[in-house]
DNA sequence: TTGAATGTAAACAAATTGTAAACAAATTAG
DNA sequence: CTAATTTGTTTACAATTTGTTTACATTCAA
């Protein structure tokens, strides 16, 4: 499903931006000022984000250059909410190319089919989705993995556990969560399979790249 | 050559743009409603589809959404005819896919102002005659194929497949993707098939030239 | 210290791909 | 138009890679 981040000052817009886009399926996210939206986009790291100009704080211009010169991060689309037209030559200074902007007061309709469209548009062109983590690339349209800019060959089973963990690196990933995201409801393996493959991983990537919690499951190490 | 293809019921405006588009070196096609834009779309691949929405038939927005769903005709640029301008209409247009849109009654000058700088945009990335990847070379137009300058001959198929990997290196193409682009929605062959042709493709043009991704599918060395 | 959880190597099973060959379909030459 | 040639597709089987299980060793926390 895909994630929007909604980052403004005003509830009311939050609330109402909330309201219409949940409303077509969209996993919604929040935040009210510039810091809490870039800490949140590293979190959650959303498939779009919605950021209002005029912002205490951090504005959302800091906002988008802090997400742009970060790596992991550059791979977001950035919807712009403006209620001045003059907003819009800040905007073009940023150069992103999947960058759009919606004018205040901001039509439901319109919301959504822009929304709808970003999103249609993004993903035919291309799915790039990079992982970068420490000394770990990986690249989905690739299908490569570097270490240290140096290529490694993993197996797609290892490609696609490697993919789950570096979604959130820190975060535990319970070999219930795995075996359902990796193989699948209805496939079913051992769960010592599953060690079996992260010790194959471990080999590859090194030791201390994936961390045991033991009684729970794995994650990788921030 | 650029080709144009318009799609209006009405004659008048048909001739128009013919008229006007021509005159500035496109090549133009046209169809009167849109099931028949849509056949001559699969049959002629045009640059860029000018489309009016409302049609009889299959209307404008119905054509483009079957041509968005399809996967080889994706890439195309589609302009949209508009004689009326709320918000309801473009809304719809832009979820189907319409790149951008065209007000009724059409100004010459705007129209082929417009129409170039789409162009423009677009064939940055898009519509490149000739490919060069190391030491393979490939001539869209003349359907030619060179190593490190020497013409050798590529069977069809062995072509096609190797202009569609050959547009991104590095990138993975998978069997569901190559049988979508070369041979199309359509014409179900086994998969194997595309294991033979690949095979033959790397007896033309050396064995590292095209790389398996177990389990995945083909891409071109990087 | 002890028992459950995990690491790990090895054996085995399953899946994927390479490749040659046979055949069918399409194209070209005569 | 027919035969010859080229191209495209399927199939079978071998080779290889990948995935899974198992058994035993080791570790860690209670």
């Amino acid at each position: 499903m895909k994630k929007i981040l909604i980052v403004d000052d005003e509830k009311d817009i939050l609330e109402f931006l909330s309201y219409n886009l949940k409303k077509e399926g969209f996993s919604i996210y929040t935040a009210s000022d510039g810091s809490e939206g870039l800490e949140k986009t590293k979190k959650i790291k959303p498939d779009l984000i919605i950021v209002d100009l005029m912002m205490p704080k951090m504005n959302g211009i800091e906002m988008c250059e802090n997400i742009r010169n970060d790596k992991k991060l550059s791979n977001v689309i950035i919807l712009f909410l403006t209620a001045r037209s003059e907003d819009y030559t800040q905007i073009a200074a940023l150069d992103s190319g999947a960058d759009d902007f919606l004018k205040k007061p901001i039509k439901p309709k319109l919301l959504i089919s822009k929304v709808k469209s970003i999103m249609r548009r993004f993903s035919l062109n291309k799915n790039l989705k990079n992982y970068i983590h420490k000394d770990v690339e990986l690249d989905i349209e690739k299908y490569s993995v570097k270490i240290k800019g140096d290529n490694i060959k993993l197996a797609r089973k290892e490609f696609d556990l490697l993919k789950l963990l570096i979604n959130q690196p820190g975060k535990v990933y319970t070999r219930e969560e795995i075996l359902n995201d990796v193989w699948g409801n209805d496939i079913h393996v051992v769960d010592r399979t599953i060690d079996v493959h992260i010790n194959r991983l471990r080999d590859k990537l090194g030791q201390k790249f994936i961390e045991t919690v033991k009684g729970i499951g794995y994650k990788i190490c921030e």
